[in-house]
DNA sequence: GGTCGCGTGATTGCATACAATATAGCAAAA
DNA sequence: TTTTGCTATATTGTATGCAATCACGCGACC
């Protein structure tokens, strides 16, 4: 059975990534509480949970307050991560890439490749492409063999927006989406290429490079703040858009 | 004042990172509760923040377990340290050394070199070197000016055996203690000058490699045993040692 | 009219009560 | 002797009560 504590943080979260709470606003216990039908125990743990994750701080008087975000963080926080993928995808170059990793690679890319198959992409296909990205990396970072990165990571992607499919959604809606996902699926194929090779400098540049794409959609998303709104309600966190 | 809940997880992580909780030893709410002289409320708080550090994990009947390390994942974290601290030494080169920054280091330099400048060091000079040895860290960390990757160091350190001076209580009873010692300080002045002339691949070379004295610590204090769990009580967690 | 002080209400931090669940111990049977 | 089942105990998860503190609003005074 779940437990109250870890279903009111897991609704906290969700409510917080979706924007329902404004930067800076008061995130007091009660309304919480009863919101999501629990007493102010569970949620108590889940506010400092999400204190650890960054999402809320603590206010000097008590309590916890939204945490507001700056476009220079998302762009700091995807660095962050574009380093540490660059260094689980050096280690897995220089270990090796076992056959069940070669298959899973093969999966995600071979299934990419039928996404884009086709002259246009429908919404189904732009929700299978987050799902495969998800997994690619994913593969890569467990196939480093270091908990401590993968713990890293985990970390780092729970800040908002820095995940690698976190920017994703705002693709259908924009000119070129499918033609910056084309690309960045042209970079896994090339990034599996060195890890299979055993090309470890070529991999981790591969692997931190691929995060521009991650950051130029930032931009983008913060030059069209309207559409952002709409597709990203966790935009409102952030200072600016 | 002080609350309650930091005052108790702040004891508790210190017991905790003593060792005074054997790995796989049940973490029951009510004896923590009498030793710190509080409520379970407080405890309950500090100990899903510990679980969020690493340090506990969650047992699967409810309530928390000490967790067990190996020394692989010592390992592991120490590299992760490595990989951010000198991507946060390369941000700080291709940004440029303010003149306060230059300053800052400038002490820790010194101050090492007087620490060296004798035939032998005093209790209280190991002492003046670790505190030094953090600041340093510390300085090249913030002036990169990313507050992400701040977080994952400070994040990743938690761990056990992760941060910069972590090992450093086992060298006054090591027999190339001191000389060890005066290699990293000799890195430390190469780095220092890497940043200044703005060499980014050199400095974030050096900051990883600087890494590599840490694990041969590792190796050290698990080749002997007796002494590093007198020197370093927390030893007791790590697997094999 | 603006600012300071005060009081009331709301909210947090903490302790504790209670119910559900897991654990340990013991007895009985195979 | 070992295993199984039952019972009693211990521990957790949750809710709630209480005191301290903080925010806010109102009135008085400058």
């Amino acid at each position: 059975m779940e437990t109250q504590q870890t279903r009111v943080l897991v609704q906290l979260r969700d409510l917080i990534l979706k924007g329902h709470f404004a930067p800076g606003e008061r995130l007091a216990e009660i309304p919480i509480a009863e919101q999501l039908d629990a007493s102010r125990t569970p949620v108590r743990l889940a506010l400092t949970t999400l204190e650890q994750e960054g999402l809320v701080e603590a206010s000097s008087s008590g309590g916890y307050v939204m945490r507001r975000f700056t476009a220079q963080e998302i762009d700091d926080a995807i660095a962050v991560r574009g380093h540490l993928e660059g260094m689980a995808a050096r280690l897995v170059a220089e270990h090796g890439v076992t056959r069940q990793l070669g298959n899973d690679l093969d999966d995600c890319l071979k299934q990419g490749d039928r996404i884009f198959a086709g002259p246009s992409m429908s919404l189904d296909d732009y929700a299978a492409y987050i799902e495969m990205n998800n997994r690619f990396h994913e593969l890569i970072v467990g196939a480093a063999g270091n908990a401590a990165l993968t713990r890293a990571i985990e970390l780092n992607n729970r800040l908002p927006f820095a995940a690698a499919s976190a920017m994703l959604p705002m693709q259908p809606s924009h000119d070129e989406g499918r033609n910056w996902m084309w690309m960045a699926h042209q970079q896994h194929h090339a990034l599996a290429d060195a890890l299979r090779r055993g090309e470890g400098a070529r991999a981790q540049a591969l692997a931190e490079e691929h995060t521009q794409i991650a950051r130029s959609n930032v931009r983008y998303a913060l030059e069209n703040p309207e559409l952002a709104m709409k597709l990203l309600p966790g935009m409102r966190l952030v200072a600016g858009a």
